[in-house]
DNA sequence: CTCTTTATGGTACCGCCGTACCATCATGAT
DNA sequence: ATCATGATGGTACGGCGGTACCATAAAGAG
């Protein structure tokens, strides 16, 4: 046997040098070449560990909705031991904003594959693309949580509230991606639309 | 001289083409000789009042915005003579949302340019890119006349709340597109947003 | 020490798509 | 009637980009 590769890795490699290019040119323009390149790797690399662009593109949100997981625990880690609903929805919400280089890509390139998964049957039919769904699950036990330990203000009903931050969200990050409003200005919309939510805000 | 024709007219006509193609296929997938096709005349002709993609796409956002502005004056009309702030505001945002196949067709169109604005300096510099802005604008006119006129609720931050309700119409629309949400639902949202707003629903 | 298997490089092919070029027809002004 | 001009058709060209094909180096198993 000649030399062994970790694919999983060198997969891995590849799937961030393809979100890298597609957050500064766009999802549209990110021709497998370019990644190649980005990755320092040959073209014909690239066909080995993917074999076909599209099998690419569907491993490259795959590996993006991951890298976000873990943006959002990192987060969560930084806000201390125990934190309170409150302060979860806040990482998860802000986490999905522009706010850095890694916010913009996730937003930017997780919009064009879902505005890519409306016309593309295949993209449509993978599981990741529910991932807006099972965030809005999260949201919703928070909220119920929440409301179950008081700290919700009367007449809050989390599915609907889970509902309106997730699209409140991402419209903002939109609007901030194209220079329309200031990161600082979309999270005082957030916080604003959670004081309506919760009786104090978070420690 | 020979046949004349109206210029603005046929443009128009190969624009509202190059729409349709766009709401089925998706932007990206809208290619000259489908507008051709899809309008009915030869892909020179499409050149010939053109001259260039990128010019036609340009005339076709322009296109988009407008006959936007068509229906949401359609809607008022319908709503009878001299409505209130919130059904002008609720007309202005149900017409964007996906609840029909021309607000379909708007909502992913206009998502997909903006989309390609962030990485496109050609696309993002157009005049017609700035109209959430414009929107913007208008809901907090519409929402200070409301507040003067003590239709609000006591507190309630005009601008704030015109970009929360833009920001989150948008979001809204864009689950509706991926299959993820109702529009009944979404506007079923939309209207718990403006409860928090006025004092009382419209009529 | 070979030989099979894996990893990698280079490159050619083919289709697609925007654009350019060359024609022709129709029409109204002179 | 003629001719200049606008409208329209057909088609070829050229580049780009995904995929396929053909090599070869390397390294562990026998």
């Amino acid at each position: 046997m000649p030399k062994r590769v970790d694919h999983a890795e060198r997969r891995a490699e590849i799937a961030e040098a393809l979100l890298r290019v597609a957050g500064r040119r766009g999802l549209h323009a990110a021709r497998m070449r370019d990644v190649a390149a980005e990755a320092g790797v040959s073209l014909r690399l690239v066909q080995y560990y993917f074999d076909t662009k599209e099998k690419l593109l569907l491993y490259g949100l795959e590996h993006l909705t991951e890298r976000f997981g873990e943006r959002v625990a990192a987060r969560l880690r930084a806000a201390g031991d125990n934190p309170g609903p409150r302060a979860v929805i806040e990482a998860i919400l802000t986490t999905s904003l522009p706010t850095d280089e890694a916010g913009r890509t996730f937003h930017l390139v997780y919009t064009s594959y879902a505005i890519l998964a409306v016309t593309d049957e295949a993209l449509a039919s993978q599981p990741f693309i529910r991932s807006p769904e099972a965030a809005e699950e999260q949201l919703t036990d928070l909220l119920n949580k929440a409301r179950d330990a008081n700290l919700t203000h009367p007449g809050t009903d989390p599915r609907l509230e889970a509902t309106t931050l997730l699209a409140l969200t991402a419209g903002l990050g939109t609007s901030i991606l194209v220079g329309q409003r200031s990161p600082e200005s979309a999270v005082a919309v957030l916080e604003r639309q959670l004081d309506r939510i919760f009786r104090e805000r978070a420690s």
